[in-house]
DNA sequence: GACGCCTACTGAACCGGATAAGCTGAGCCA
DNA sequence: TGGCTCAGCTTATCCGGTTCAGTAGGCGTC
């Protein structure tokens, strides 16, 4: 099947190639009258513009790239990503933008992909997810100068966009939320210890702690899954000083140990108060129902691309916080046993 | 950052666009020598090629498509997807092509963003997912003459390559297995009904039940969703016959249906047996772990997306099975309890 | 040594748009 | 009536590759 180009549209019109550009593009340079007409034959005939040829002439790809760095095993199982990308893709195909992904296994291979990405001209720009210490990452894109939206901070971020939500308050929060129940032994399962975000729930666990008095807080570290999430759990239930209150980096690390915990004859949550972080459909899966800190992760996600292309489009780098997590109380939090 | 082009490479070398053009990509027209004195500059000064001009003249766009049609809520929490995807993407990028992912709210906006991508060539080919009886998107996709394969079927496939795994056999294997445990009364939650591989194991199912004379055999129809998968286990548990033995469409609902179960005082497998199909490790999470049929399910991306790229390169579409999903038994299935 | 043939290249056209620069005729004014 | 402006177009060039039609030079051959 043969596709129409700009020159059949203006043949058919009667007119010349650039008219119909300047028609297509909103442009002046022709009568209100010329231009309905040509959209109406580039509609009949099924015209529309080669990518190729207008990213080469435009100097513009039209596309934005994601580059994942976890393991096929842990990108799977956790619904953020998918629920990231729906929202992204939401505002990026509304603005006729594509969405370009790539799976990497590493920092340096991620690197690579947005050099090459970068050479070939086939991304506008791009978002970076999972953002570390100390961010190899943030340098490299500064030099290659591709406009660059960096999810997560704040901090970090050198001279790059970038978009977070508080989650020191969320923490702090659900801190105080358990302390009014009655707990004072908390415990914290947290995620890969060098992304930035769990650094930031670290410090704020460790500063809210030590302001309300609670000297048996421990934060034992994980990598998401649920696998690290259940052994973690059960080195913390196994312990002299067992805490009657845990809190989880991720909802999948929650449901191992509400398992976990279950299966070592401990009632949730008479016994054991859980929290997870990223409330999922998941969380309401289970019984009892886990209590979970929340947000609106595909509108995390939109904002983040309406947030990059505003920077495509020349306006100048903004560092803006998101709504802060919220907490949704559930089944499986509640005053801790007595005499504990 | 000024990005350096093939004219650059050129001028560096001594030699025309044409010889650069020709060593890049490995054609006769260059000596040896010559090829590797490119290359090695090619390198130096850290070319690569503009994937616009390339698409534009080579007619080829280097990238293949994949528009997904599920609601963001079932799409972030089925871990079915981004397996998938990243096996897809492994493969995709192992060649260098790109992927263009793009979430759409049903089929005729999935038509639509096909005859998009072909207008403005912005692929070379699509993956089909989510085969549906009597699927609009097969004709529409053979009079666009763009190169598809379907993951799913056999059958209802047209003239596009398909790709699929033998749903029938694993649910007959799981009918008879827990058959054999003593089972009599087993009950089905299925997926969407409009589904290829729903009707596929919905006729497995009604075939393996008559041939092995279980009368009470039931299928309820759902959505993916744990919110459905819970109700529809209530319904089930509810009724007067109710069944010893359940087989969910997929991982989500089964462990909707054990919370369900559990929450109705029903210990599983004790009262009821629990399989699930897709063997994520969200079926491990879970106490008592789910029994499931499970699949390499990066590694069927991974052969859809040779398969198209094969189609794409010229060759002839090939219709091929897959790897049948095979049941791991796990701590949700045992006899069912006496006198039932 | 004239001829053909092959290798290794060059030059130019082309892909399909965007866009700067040039052209044309209508309208206006002095 | 001549000159000016300006809307509304056309023409030509460019983006950065690929590819086809040459062509120069070396080599073998009768």
């Amino acid at each position: 099947m043969k596709r129409p180009t700009i020159a059949d549209v203006a043949r058919h019109a009667g007119v010349s190639k650039g008219a119909v550009s300047y028609a297509l593009n909103g442009q002046p340079g022709v009568s209100e009258a010329t231009r309905q007409r040509i959209l109406a034959i580039a509609t009949e005939i099924g015209f529309s513009r080669s990518s190729a040829a207008r990213a080469l002439s435009a100097a513009t790809a039209g596309a934005v790239g994601l580059a994942l760095c976890r393991p096929a095993r842990i990108l799977g199982i956790e619904p953020f990503f998918m629920a990231l990308i729906s929202g992204v893709e939401a505002e990026l195909s509304a603005r006729s933008y594509a969405l370009t992904l790539q799976v990497v296994a590493d920092p340096d291979a991620e690197i690579a992909v947005y050099r090459r990405w970068w050479g070939e001209r086939r991304v506008d720009g791009v978002l970076i997810c999972d953002l570390r210490t100390d961010d190899r990452r943030i340098p490299a894109l500064e030099q290659l100068q591709l406009p660059a939206v960096v999810i997560g901070g704040p901090g970090g971020t050198g001279a790059l966009g970038s978009l977070w939500s508080d989650d020191a308050a969320a923490l702090t929060e659900t801190v105080e939320y358990l302390v009014a129940l009655g707990h004072r032994r908390i415990a914290r399962v947290a995620g890969l210890p060098d992304l930035r975000h769990t650094e930031i729930r670290t410090d704020a666990f460790a500063a809210v702690c030590r302001r309300l008095g609670l000297v048996d807080a421990v934060t034992v570290w994980s990598d998401y899954s649920g696998e690290e999430g259940g052994r973690a759990t059960r080195r913390l239930l196994s312990s002299a000083q067992r805490p009657t209150a845990v809190i989880y980096d991720n909802d999948v690390m929650a449901i191992a140990g509400l398992s976990v915990a279950q299966e070592m004859g401990l009632t949730v949550p008479g016994d054991l108060s859980i929290v997870a972080w990223d409330d999922s459909p998941l969380c309401r899966l289970v019984h009892p129902p886990l209590t979970a800190l929340g947000r609106d992760i595909p509108a995390y996600g939109a904002h983040a691309a309406r947030q990059l292309l505003a920077v495509i489009g020349g306006e100048p780098v903004s560092r803006v916080q998101d709504e802060t997590p919220h907490l949704t109380p559930r089944g499986s939090t509640a005053p801790p046993p007595r005499g504990r």
